[in-house]
RNA sequence: GGCCCGUUCGUCUAGGGGUUAGGACGCCAGGUUUUCAUCCUGGAAACAGGGGUUCGAUUCCCCUACGGGCUACCA
C-alpha cells in the first residue's frame, strides 16, 4: 500500500447535470492525488439505464473542465484502463465474474424474488413491526433463493432462464470496523446491514458491486465520497473481504461532509430559495425539460467557485483564505476536513468573487466586459476598456455588473439620479457649473489632478461649497450619484465629453 | 420507527483540560474619500442542555435534545 501510486476517482452517474456538491466531492480527491504526486480519474457510473440522463456525461466534463480540475485518466480522455463507462465495462463480462466468485466462494447467492414478492415481504415485516425490515440473514430464509431453496429448484430456475439477482451474504452477527480517514474508527453490527443486490435481474452490477470492482481494477487507493455513503459503507467493506482483499490493500475511505442548503434545512438540492445557483453551468435537462443556471453563466471566476467549495467543509488550519489551486494542493489534507455539514453562504460567495475580480489584470478583464459591448453594438478601443476596467472594478462583485456600472463611459447617459438632483439642486447651482465649464475650457490638459483642482478653485472662486456641488456634479456626466473615483472618471472621459454633458445636462435643466 | 454521523458567534470555521475562546463573511459605529463604493479603526455576536471525571471543563465520558444522512433490482 505505502508504496503504490496513489490514485483517486471521482465517479458520477450521469443522471443529471452535476451540482456543485459533486464539484466539491471531485476537488477533494484531485487535490489529494495532486498532492501526493497522484493520479485522478474520471469514471462513468451509467449502471441504472432508468435514470440514464443524456448530455450529463459531457456537461460532467465540461464543469471539472471549467472549474480547472484536470483529469489524468477518464472518459473523455481514455487510459490504460478503459473503458471507464461501467455500461460498456458490463458488457466485458468484468462484474459477472466478481459476482460469481462470490457466489462460489459462498458469500453471495441467487434470489428469484419478483419485485412484487419483495413489497409483499417489506409490507408484512412492517405490519409485525419489525424493528428493521429489511432482505438479510434472517428474512432470507422465506424468500426464494439460492439459500433457501433446494440445490435442484435453483438449477431448473437458473436453467429455464429465470431472471435473477445476486444478492450479498451478510453474516448474522458480527461486528464490522473500519478506519474512515475523516471520521476515524466506525463500528457497525452485520445484522443492521442488508444482503444487498450486487447484480440486477438485467444484468447490470448495481453501484456497490461496481464501484468495488473497479476500483479494484483502477487501482484506487482512497474512495473519496458523499457522507451519504456512510451506511452502506459496511457492506463494501464485507464486500472487499469475500474477495479475498486485505485491509491493507482495499482503498482508504473518506466520507465527505454534505453540503447543506443556504437556507432551510436539508442537504443541497437542485434549485434553491437563495436564487444562488446551485449547478457549476447551465444544465437544461432534457428529460425534464427543467433548466438551471450556472456559476459560470451568473459572472463567477472558476477561481473563486473552486476557493469557497475548497472551504466548505475544509480549512487551512491558517488565516488565509484565498487559495490557488496549487495552493490548495499544497495544503489540503482530510485531517482538516470537518465532521459535520457545512451550511453555505451566498454573500462569502460573492466576496470571493470579488476578491478575485479585484486581482484581475485589466487587460484579462477587458476582455470579458468587450464581447458585453459589442452586443451593446459599441466598438471601443481596448486600452480604453481596459482603463474602464480599472475604474469599475473596484466597485464590481462580478463582470456581469460592468455594463450597469459603467455604460456611461461608452455612450451618454440618459438617466439621472433624480434623488441627488433633488437633494442638492438650488439656485446656485448653475452658476457653479457655468463657471466651472469656463474654467475647464481654459484648460490646456485635463489630468483628474488638473480638473480636481480646478474644481476646488471654481468653488472657491464662485463661493459655493463643494460639497453642494460634487455629487451633481458626477450625476450630469455619469448619470447616477455613486461610482468610480470622481476624478479619475473625468479624465478618462475626456474634456470634450465632460464639458458637452455639462452642457447639455444645464440646457435641459435651466 | 430503526441504524449511522454530527453539534463553537446568523454563516464558514480556529482552538483545546486553566485562553480576554481567534479569524473570515455579513451586520453596526467612527475615520478617509468634501458623495457612493473601496480602504482603515472599533463594536455587537458562539462553546445545545443535564450529569459525571477532575483542583479545574467549551475541551474527556455518559445521557437528553436538536440537526443531518441512510433505510430500492438509485447512485
Amino acid at each position: 500500500m505505502e508504496n503504490r501510486r496513489v490514485r483517486l476517482r471521482f465517479a458520477p452517474s450521469p443522471t443529471g447535470g452535476l451540482h456543485m456538491g459533486g464539484v466539491r466531492t471531485a476537488l477533494f480527491n484531485y487535490l489529494f492525488a495532486k498532492k501526493h504526486g497522484g493520479d485522478f480519474i474520471l469514471r462513468i457510473e451509467d449502471t441504472d439505464q432508468t435514470r440514464y440522463v443524456p448530455g450529463a456525461e459531457e456537461y460532467i466534463v465540461e464543469a471539472l473542465k471549467w472549474s480547472g480540475i484536470t483529469l489524468d485518466e477518464g472518459v473523455s480522455i481514455g487510459g490504460p484502463h478503459e473503458p471507464y463507462r461501467q455500461s460498456e465495462r458490463k458488457e466485458l463480462g468484468i462484474y459477472k465474474k466478481y459476482a460469481d466468485q462470490l457466489i462460489e466462494s459462498g458469500h453471495a447467492y441467487y434470489a428469484f424474488d419478483t419485485p412484487e414478492e419483495l413489497d409483499e415481504m417489506r409490507k408484512r415485516l412492517e405490519a409485525a413491526k419489525v424493528v428493521a425490515p429489511q432482505y438479510n440473514s434472517v428474512t432470507r430464509q422465506n424468500m426464494k433463493n439460492s439459500v433457501s431453496l433446494p440445490e435442484d429448484e435453483v438449477k431448473s430456475r437458473l436453467s429455464a432462464g429465470e431472471p435473477y439477482v445476486v444478492r450479498l451474504k451478510v453474516p448474522r452477527n458480527e461486528e464490522i470496523r473500519f478506519h474512515d480517514i475523516i471520521r476515524g474508527w466506525v463500528v457497525v453490527n452485520s445484522s443492521q446491514v442488508d444482503d444487498k443486490v450486487l447484480l440486477k435481474s438485467d444484468g447490470m452490477p448495481t453501484y456497490h458491486l461496481a464501484h468495488i470492482v473497479d476500483d479494484i481494477l483502477m487501482e484506487i487507493t482512497h474512495a473519496v465520497r458523499g457522507e451519504e455513503w456512510l451506511p452502506s459503507a459496511p457492506a463494501h467493506i464485507l464486500t472487499y473481504r469475500f474477495l479475498g482483499i486485505d485491509e491493507e490493500t482495499m482503498p482508504k475511505y473518506a466520507h465527505l461532509p454534505l453540503i447543506l442548503k443556504p437556507d432551510g434545512h436539508g442537504k443541497l438540492s437542485k434549485r434553491d430559495k437563495s436564487g444562488l445557483p446551485m449547478f457549476p453551468l447551465n444544465w437544461s435537462d432534457a428529460r425534464t425539460g427543467e433548466s438551471y443556471v450556472g456559476y459560470r453563466e451568473s459572472g463567477y471566476f472558476p477561481e473563486a467557485f473552486i476557493n469557497m467549495l475548497a472551504l466548505l467543509g475544509w480549512n487551512p488550519g491558517t488565516n488565509q483564505e484565498l487559495f490557488t489551486m496549487d495552493e490548495l494542493i499544497e495544503a489540503f489534507t482530510f485531517e482538516r476536513v470537518s465532521k459535520s455539514g457545512a451550511r453555505f453562504d451566498p454573500e462569502k460567495t460573492k466576496w470571493f468573487n470579488q476578491q478575485y475580480l479585484r486581482k484581475k489584470p485589466d487587460a484579462e478583464l477587458a476582455t470579458y466586459f468587450m464581447p458585453e459591448l459589442e452586443t451593446q453594438g459599441l466598438k471601443p478601443d481596448v486600452s480604453y476598456v481596459e482603463k474602464v476596467c480599472k475604474l469599475i472594478k473596484e466597485k464590481a462583485h462580478f463582470v456581469t455588473e460592468f455594463w450597469s456600472l459603467g455604460h456611461f463611459f461608452f455612450v451618454e447617459p440618459t438617466v439621472f439620479d433624480e434623488d441627488v438632483i433633488k437633494k442638492r439642486w438650488n439656485e446656485n447651482s448653475s452658476k457653479f457649473f457655468i463657471q466651472l465649464i469656463a474654467n475647464f475650457k481654459s484648460l490646456n490638459t485635463f489630468t483628474a489632478a488638473e480638473s480636481e483642482a480646478t474644481f476646488k478653485s471654481t468653488s472657491e472662486q464662485t463661493g459655493i461649497p463643494s460639497g453642494q456641488v460634487m455629487q451633481l456634479f458626477r450625476v450630469m456626466i455619469s448619470g447616477a450619484g455613486g461610482g468610480p473615483v470622481l476624478f479619475e472618471m473625468v479624465e478618462l472621459l475626456g474634456k470634450e465629453v465632460v464639458i458637452k454633458r455639462m452642457e447639455k445636462f444645464l440646457g435641459v435643466r435651466s
